[in-house]
DNA sequence: CGTCTCATGTGAAAAGGTTCACAAAAAAAT
DNA sequence: ATTTTTTTGTGAACCTTTTCACATGAGACG
């Protein structure tokens, strides 16, 4: 069997999924039909079927699919039915305000550890967590078992720290500087550009860029 | 002459060859070929060549494009050429952040108002901006010709801001709220979810998924 | 129990996006 | 002045993703 490659979209997608499930849930209904899940996330029935279909059969034809079940599902595939550490590098506007984020650990994702070259930071505690000195972020990083970093740091020191952290042996970095970051081919990063998304709805309003969306 | 849709991902990267670019200018880079563009975004130059001649021949054969020229030209097709005016709405953790960050204004997003409704923070100063009271949404928004509202309120009361603001007049709207906002069909909205980024991060490493090249 | 309705799962078709490959044009070299 | 080199701009080919459409299976109902 041939491990078939996943898009991008459908695992960004499942997310959207998985968001709905759990208000689905909350709601207290016991299945969902493609149709409205994907009247929730503005997607096709179609999408949504042909989605999970790439990881198997979750649905009863005539019924729909088991909410509860297809979350738990769901979650396994993306693999947030654990616990990730996470460490947070440079704690200023934007990272202050992600340590501050309860959802993210509510969703299996720990930030445990946060690091700056601040001495007034240093040493500091920052909800419940004392900030470390750069400078020990090998060691740290290996005691704390982390597994992800998140770079909250100005781009023009981005490139040493990923440097480090990769030498330190992190496999997947979320990167919210405004700078092409190089690693490792077998190191996952991700980017955040907010400027992107203005710059996107400023293109729109400019263009009257015709919006893309699915027909239902 | 018939107006061609232009993809997300092409208006993506124009974002990125704009940032390329302005690097470039720094380095005192007379010109470019789509080759090192590329390189610097890691994309193709095949694809550079492709999203520009969208929008126009800015090269000359054997030499490349023109550095200053073309960020001029790329930040006109983006509608960056001028200043746009930001209403933020919630000015809590990731508001706060979003406020301090000189990147936006620079870019020409210029956040120029503040809407809250915690009476602690109303008519408090914020970084130079008085917080509004969100009551006064409609008045303000319009006598200040507020063109994008930036979304960062809790998820549970974003529908009910974004339908005041959408009623204002306001047509695009950036969105951090993890919800799915309904919003009329001429309203541009983009929603920034950096749960959906983490997901993917643990996803690519329970699958030991393939790394394609970065779409964004 | 048979029929009816609903909704999944999935090949096939269609649409959309990326890469190829090359003619054309400009610059550089000879 | 001519040749060589470089690099753009772009149709065509290729690849990926989305949508279609329908057979199939499960529950509902008389
Ligand atoms: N603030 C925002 O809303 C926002 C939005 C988009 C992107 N960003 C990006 O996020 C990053 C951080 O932005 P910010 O506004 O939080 O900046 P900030 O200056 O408030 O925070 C940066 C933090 O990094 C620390 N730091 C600096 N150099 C360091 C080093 N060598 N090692 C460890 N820590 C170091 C600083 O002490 C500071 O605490 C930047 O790259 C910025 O472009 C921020
Ligand atoms: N903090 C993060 O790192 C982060 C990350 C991703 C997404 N988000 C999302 O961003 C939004 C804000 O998150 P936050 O952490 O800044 O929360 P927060 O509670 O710190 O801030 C929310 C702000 O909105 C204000 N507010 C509440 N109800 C309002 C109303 N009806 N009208 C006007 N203002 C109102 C509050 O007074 C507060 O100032 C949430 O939807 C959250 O899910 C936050």
């Amino acid at each position: 069997m041939t491990k078939k490659r996943i898009s991008e979209s459908t695992i960004h997608r499942l997310s959207l999924y998985l968001r709905a499930l759990s208000v689905l849930e909350k709601e207290s209904h016991e299945t969902v039909s493609s149709k409205e899940l994907a009247k929730r996330e503005k997607l096709t029935p179609a999408q949504v079927r042909k989605d999970l279909s790439f990881f198997g059969s979750f649905g009863t034809r005539g019924l729909g699919y088991p909410v509860s079940d297809l979350k738990k599902q769901i979650a396994s595939i993306l693999g947030i039915d654990r616990l990730w550490k996470v460490a947070l590098f440079g704690v200023g506007n934007i990272g202050s305000a992600l340590v501050s984020y309860k959802e993210f650990s509510r969703q299996g994702f720990q930030i445990i550890k946060l690091f700056d070259n601040d001495q007034r930071k240093i040493g500091s505690n920052h909800k419940g967590i004392i900030i470390s000195d750069i400078k020990d972020m090998e060691k740290e990083l290996q005691e704390a078992q982390i597994e992800i970093a998140v770079i909250a740091v100005p781009a023009t020191v981005a490139q040493y720290i990923v440097d480090d952290v990769v030498k330190a042996g992190i496999k997947a970095i979320l990167n919210f500087a405004p700078i092409n970051l190089k690693v490792p081919q077998d190191v996952y990063l991700r980017n955040e550009n907010m400027s992107m998304e203005l710059e996107y709805l400023s293109f729109a309003l400019v263009n009257n860029h015709s919006q893309k969306r699915p027909k239902i």
